[in-house]
RNA sequence: GGCGGCGUAGCCAAGUGGCCAAGGCAGAGGUCUGCAAAACCUUUAUUCCCGGGUUCGAGUCCCGGCGCCGCCUCCA
């Protein structure tokens, strides 16, 4: 069975065949930049690299594209605002994207074009859909007229009378109807204008995705993403424009990715119930490493249709399933005797029945992201494995099969940007420091006491020494006392049963 | 008001009409341990918001309630 994806377009699964077999062209609308990126914005980036990540996994070649709106009301508002001109507003949130981007390990699209690129290229779309009758001209306004087509609401299930029944669009008077929608509007004096037949301005919003998406994928193209917010009026108006200007069909599969959610309501600026990314990366007791991970690791624990709840305890939740994961990476290393003392490096009980165990996971990963991309049940698959490989462990495993299983992991996490870190860098990518109490709008839970200053690992490494060597004159109230004092520090021992012990920050 | 979605154990969360309703977190008991930690084992929904219906059989399909959420205006 092949890859099936939930289609908006029609409300269903169903199995994907892309128009160039072996070759996927997607787009993504990306973010308008006019401040600084939230959580949501996190999820939606995240949702399409992993459905890209995935795609490319199994052999597809991926054209990826996901634009910046970089001309906009809000962006204008921001630069008067700050008294900057509104290209240095975008161009400063186009960077800060990046960088949470960056942070969280989504990979860049192979084309990231920004709207006002494209100029030339809207301009002809309009001239196009002005020519066919489909567009009008009002005092250097042009506007798209949605009763000239007729599949205008498609994909959002509406149908016209819904709109004019339900409208609480305050009604330019110009518009032949009020539900026509702007492809350009002419410039108010101050703000940033290109010319066109029509006179100076600027595009409307939506035309810019139908004139980059076709400039860089054609018409058709795969699949087109976004929020669940952008079904209506923003793809519905693409489809519309697109569609009409070029006589055949725009996109064959809509994706659309579910809200990050505050207490069952949506994440958004105007709830003012918001975290931005930076915001969470900043706050968190954890090293950038940790923190991408985790994040990721409790997004992606959802399906990319449902809403996720947003919460330190879930964030939390994510963390120790994580460090679950990277203990036993530890445990596999050290069983191949890798690290420490060797105790089980010799073949054992358990190589034998690794090998089925890593075919079902390959399988069980497969057929969970096949079925409209299902993270959690990948997710639930390493999970499975998880248990599985810590009872080969017990029952004794080879430093080939230890390695083996790493591997897998790694490969197969690489789709869901999990379980690339090695397990040091898991474990000292935890960093504790002093944080004062006050004003933490997101705080992740400690179950250590933060002290001024960490110890080196030489002085814990010396602690240890000196621990273990009480621990074999049985002075088991000294090795209490150290062991009391490295947990001041935040620092956990564990014993091995050869007398040596390891320890976490 | 119109359109759409969701409601599964204490919590999070999968579930293509049919083997005992995935998995995780938290909890309880146990093995191991000088004590711990980690790991492992056992345990946690006769039942899937409520009420009807279709079917040999429904969490899964249909109808009607109740509750929550989203879109209809900028929005990932």
């Amino acid at each position: 069975m092949g890859l099936r994806i939930h289609n908006t377009l029609t409300r269903q699964k169903e199995p994907f065949e892309p128009l160039t077999p072996g070759e996927v062209r997607m787009y993504v609308c990306g973010i308008t930049a006019y401040d600084l990126s939230h959580l949501g914005h996190a999820r939606s980036a995240l949702v399409f690299d992993v459905i890209r990540r995935y795609l490319e996994f199994t052999g597809t070649r991926v054209r990826f594209v996901r634009n910046f709106t970089d001309v906009d009301d809000k962006i204008i508002k921001r630069a008067e605002k700050d008294g900057v001109s509104p290209a240095e507003v975008s161009e400063r949130y186009i960077a800060e994207y990046q960088n949470d981007m960056k942070r969280l390990g989504v990979l860049p699209a192979n084309v990231e074009p920004k709207a006002t690129a494209y100029i030339p290229q809207m301009i002809a779309l309009i001239e196009r859909l002005l020519a066919r009758g489909f567009a009008y001209v009002v005092d250097g306004d042009v506007f798209f007229e949605v009763r000239r087509f007729e599949r205008y609401g498609c994909l959002s299930g509406k149908n016209l009378d819904e709109l004019l029944a339900g409208a609480r669009v305050e009604v330019d008077e110009r518009k032949r109807d009020p539900r026509d929608f702007a492809l350009w509007k002419s410039a108010k004096p101050g703000e940033p204008s290109w010319d066109s037949p029509w006179g100076p301005g600027r595009p409307g919003w939506h035309i810019e995705c139908s004139a980059m998406s076709m400039e860089h994928l054609g018409s058709p193209f795969d699949i087109h993403g976004g929020g669940e917010d952008l079904i209506f009026p923003h793809h519905e108006c693409e489809i519309a424009q697109s569609e009409a200007a070029t006589d055949t069909p725009f996109v064959r599969y809509w994706v659309h990715n579910g809200f990050v959610q505050i207490n069952k309501e949506k994440m958004s600026k105007s709830l003012g119930n918001f975290f931005t990314i930076r915001e969470i990366f900043e706050k968190s007791p954890y090293g950038v490493p940790v923190t991408a991970e985790a994040l990721r690791y409790f997004l992606l624990a959802t399906h990319y249709r449902s809403p996720v709840d947003f919460s330190d305890d879930a964030l939390w939740e994510a963390k120790r399933a994580l460090d679950r994961f990277y203990g036993l990476f530890q445990r596999l290393d050290e069983s191949s005797g890798a690290a420490g003392p060797p105790q089980r490096g010799a073949a054992g009980p358990g190589d034998r029945l690794l090998p089925p165990l890593l075919e079902r996971l390959g399988e069980g990963f497969r057929q969970a992201m096949d079925d409209d991309f299902s993270t959690p049940g990948a997710i639930a698959q390493f999970q499975l494995l998880r248990g599985e490989l810590n009872r080969l462990i017990d029952a004794g495993l080879s430093r080939r099969s230890g390695e083996q299983a790493r591997e897998q992991f790694r490969s197969f996490g690489q789709v869901l940007g999990l379980f690339q870190s090695s397990w040091r860098e898991w474990e000292f990518g935890i960093v504790h420091q002093v944080r004062a109490a006050e004003a933490v709008a997101v705080t992740v839970k400690v179950d250590v006491t933060v002290t001024k200053n960490s110890l080196t690992d030489e002085e814990i490494e010396q602690k240890l020494a000196e621990r273990n060597e009480a621990r074999r004159r049985k002075d088991f109230a000294r090795a209490d006392e150290i062991r009391a004092e490295l947990a001041a520090f935040g620092i956990t021992i564990e014993d091995r049963p050869d007398g040596t012990s390891r320890w976490k920050r």
